[in-house]
DNA sequence: GTCTATATGTTGATAGAC
DNA sequence: GTCTATCAACATATAGAC
């Protein structure tokens, strides 16, 4: 077979379409969603501004490529906080603290899924991706409210307040990590436990 | 006396920083704080894109102005939140539901304090108006735990929780901004009944 | 698949007339 | 205090060469 690489036939590497994304990230990281340019992603990768779109059509399928990329991680890590433990009630306090994690080690994603602005329903690869995760969470949920629908409620509800701790750890409102972790962790297992039973 | 407001030179009103300030407004709910640009709040308001200039030093000052006028609109809400009952554990519960209903009805504001991302410490006039809200919480939630640092935490937690729910509705999560609010009251609760003693 | 060059639009900000 | 210019900077996107 050929090798899998042909060698660039600009002055390039083999993956652009990786490089940019990588370069997407660290920007969103820096700046947040808006800091994100094509143009300074260019300028980050080493090639061009007209490079992009032989890889993207245009500057919001890069960044619907980063969403889905991020929801999948979502995926990979709830899905392991939720099988670490059998007690439902500790799976969403550890879904939470999951939550706050992945927003402090991969700001890039967690703003990508959250902050981007992107019209989902031109993404329907983003908005699987969304379903996949959400089925995997409403599904831990349904140990505690039978219910399908009171399970979603329960999801949204641990997902949301997580999200406020995260946000708050981004901006800087809580000095340590661990300490957001931890208290919405704490937040998650007192809303599973709350009311019905 | 002479009349407050003299006849305008050029043509128009006799406000041009208000209206600039709530055409500012306008867009920030319509699209986000990257959705607000000094041109497109000058053509809402009807003037040149150099009129902003004698009302504000640039860009930043008139987002500060509007983060100021958030920060005190919020302390009035929640002042008025924490007055309408004396159970602690319920002011802090109001707290949670006037977080999430300012941050729908006033989402201009909302995100002007928030996410405008501002040197917070090159506008002194705007971190005192932060310093001032947070002590009106920070007294409430003193009934519920005497140590100052330990109150303030209380008050760190039901406001991150608090305003995921409140991102949550923004981001359409939510399709009712009442549930959001009870749910946010819910998890106000618990957290603030949740703990020590 | 990448480059150069270019078209086109938008923004923030300033100078100077009135 | 507002306007008319005008600027430099920067963005997204396309055409065509290699």
């Amino acid at each position: 077979m050929t090798e899998r690489k042909a060698r660039p036939t600009g002055r390039h590497h083999g993956d652009l379409r990786n490089a940019l994304e990588s370069a997407a990230l660290e920007l969103i990281a820096e700046n947040g969603p808006q800091g994100f340019t094509l143009a300074e992603a260019c300028r980050r990768a080493g090639v061009s501004v007209a490079a992009p779109y032989k890889h993207f059509a245009d500057r919001d399928a890069l960044l619907a490529a980063l969403a889905e990329r991020g929801y999948d991680e979502q995926r990979r890590r709830f899905g392991a906080a939720l099988a670490s433990t059998d007690d439902p009630v500790e799976q969403m306090a550890r879904f939470a603290a999951a939550y706050v994690r992945f927003a402090v080690e991969e700001r890039g994603l967690f703003e990508a899924t959250f902050s981007a602005g992107l019209d989902k329903s031109r993404y329907p690869a983003l908005a699987e991706a969304g379903a996949r995760l959400l089925l995997v969470l409403q599904d831990a949920a349904t140990q505690l409210r039978p219910d399908a629908k009171q399970a979603l409620g329960l999801v949204h509800a641990v997902a949301a307040s997580a999200h406020g701790f995260a946000a708050f750890v981004i901006e800087g409102i809580y000095a340590s990590a661990r300490e957001a972790e931890a208290q919405a962790a704490n937040a998650a297992r007192l809303i599973s436990a709350g009311q019905t039973g």
